[in-house]
DNA sequence: GCCGTTTGAGAAAACGTTTTCTCAGGTTTA
DNA sequence: TAAACCTGAGAAAACGTTTTCTCAAACGGC
């Protein structure tokens, strides 16, 4: 294992202290030029690169910013990372990642391994706010949420607009004639499960109906609580034509739990989805779903925290709202007649 | 943003010197039981946690690691990064990510930057060799390849048996009474498409077939790739009654290919893909496919590197292979009587 | 030609650790 | 009881940067 050159090393070649190399190279103060040129080329010769853990304790900024998030293998978290390394990439900066699963304990515990890195601050996708250990770390460091939030701590938050998306999709089953349509959401205390119910009932009021409780099912939101919400909202015949449902996992739950039923998307029954992953194309027949912008989400936050960083405020409001886009293809229809 | 407490503020709260205040907490020397307490309770009261970026300096190794790879959106690499990850968070490492996209000079950029950051090693998934970059750079620092290799320059490299994968499939075809089987391979000069095709023509000639080169067509491992790929195959009418593909993006294009050409699976076609992403169990008919130990591959790769730097030495063979399953679903049958 | 001002470069401090060096005080050994 | 040996703690160096301090030389104005 070769060492790398050092500046003192570039000092010496070039034949100037080593204060003259730096001043050189970071080209901040006057320095002569034939001794700049030297250093330049000492610095190219010895293929010199300068030590950014030396450089992150004296500046005391690392120039890396932690994306702590749960799940990286759903498609949807996968590509919003994809976003926050892009835009931290683009300016210079390097993401690190911290994959919590699940649980709080691991958030916890990437928070603070993270904050011991020093890193100069992170974006975060908040899994719970039973504890608040989150909210403390945010006096010390720079927090931007995204996709969910909880309390209002954070500098600032990327949201989707979960009441706009799922009015949209409401409206489409509406105006297709569906009347008895069925909600399933997930049972977990976040604040995007909770807009999206709290959007369908008010999509359906605006349209004069009355959403019945029992059309709205909530589970875990994997693909087996997707399943077990279809089989109790499908399965008792509660008679509701068209579901949708917040998540692509409970979708693909939702999907088997029809055909286990032998109901057939569309004739017996309309399906919107969320989250337009590859499968959703694929399907028989490709579903109709919501899409949200993963990608731009992230991209998005990281450059709200960058911007931060670099001019010490946030440029627009606290907490913004990015629109979904509905994807139509087979899976609604007109509702069978009864 | 308040300042966190750093070793000196422990110390003088404790009224030792710096010196003992380390050695109190590290507990290497030996130091007064009393004083350690007072050390020890000191810490606690002011919250403190070690500068990574000081110790990294002074220790010069960061216990951070890098993962660098291609496309974290598709679901067998971001399940691979998912078990680096896991496994170096489980030894006390970080890993810090770096998704290069298809480009060379993507992963040059990250090598780099990495390689500033310090890392003390790499997991790399290499996009090719065009470029000796990261071959040079394996003389600086521990690299362990991991799916794809290029040389023998890393550490250490963990590959798909790719040819046991493809000959189980074969022979599950063979089995059923197939005799023209197509190829649907990447175009990209990769060892795992040459080491699969050659394991195609392998498991063929091994049950006394001739493989056919018009029956093993390239493109892109792509969806779109994919397509044109499938329908150059199965356009023509070339005959064959089952197609393997050995990526899961050309699979989705081969899937659409099919269909556009009104073939059913797995009546008029049998198909086995690669990649158990979740679409492939949902699809009608679900998907026969080979399974790579995603996961598991990521997490021995991290553990070699970590052994390595560690323990200094590599404990098993320099290459080793993981075995693929086959995991049989509806997509094979019997060939069409013709 | 003298003094005040600019210019440019080296010395040194600082960031927060860990570890080596030194040395004082106490304990054993002959 | 004196010499040799532990034990444990503080001082200081080191990791590789950036930046402040300091000062010598060059320069310009009168």
């Amino acid at each position: 294992m070769r060492n790398i050159a050092t500046l003192s090393d570039v000092a010496s070649r070039a034949g100037v202290s080593l204060s003259t190399a730096s001043r050189a190279l970071n080209g901040l103060s006057t320095v002569d030029p034939e001794l700049r040129e030297r250093v330049l080329e000492a610095a190219k010769a010895l293929r010199y690169r300068p030590n950014q853990v030396a450089r992150s304790l004296r500046e005391q900024r690392t120039r890396i910013i932690a994306h702590v998030t749960a799940g990286i293998t759903a498609s949807f978290h996968a590509t919003l990372a994809q976003g926050v390394q892009d835009a931290a990439f683009n300016r210079g900066y390097t993401m690190i990642l911290g994959n919590t699963g699940i649980g709080l304990d691991g958030e916890i515990r990437y928070l603070q391994v993270f904050e011991d890195y020093k890193v100069d601050g992170m974006v975060v996708v908040p899994v719970s706010n039973v504890d608040p250990y989150l909210e403390r770390l945010s006096e010390r460091l720079p927090i931007v949420e995204v996709d969910r939030s909880f309390g209002s701590y954070s500098k600032s938050t990327i949201l989707l607009d979960n009441a706009g998306a799922i009015l949209e999709a409401t409206e489409h089953l509406v105006a297709l004639g569906h009347r008895r349509i069925g909600l399933i959401y997930g049972i977990e205390p976040v604040n995007t499960e909770v807009e999206r119910s709290e959007g369908f009932v008010k999509a359906l009021q605006a349209h004069g109906l009355e959403p019945d409780p029992d059309w709205m099912v909530r589970d875990h939101y994997t693909e087996e609580g997707g399943f077990r919400a279809g089989r109790r909202l499908l399965g008792s015949s509660r008679g509701v034509t068209a579901v949708i449902v917040t998540t692509n996992e409970a979708l693909a739950g939702l999907v088997r739990a029809a055909r286990s039923l032998e109901l057939t998307i569309p004739t017996d029954l309309s399906v919107i989805g969320m989250d337009d992953a590859r499968w959703t194309q694929l399907m028989e027949p490709p579903l109709t779903v919501i899409e949200q912008p993963a990608y731009d989400m992230g991209y998005e936050a990281a450059n709200v925290l960058l911007d931060y960083l670099e001019h010490g405020r946030i440029r627009g409001p606290r907490v913004r709202r990015m629109p979904a886009k509905l994807i139509l293809r087979k899976s609604t229809a007109v509702p069978k007649a009864r």
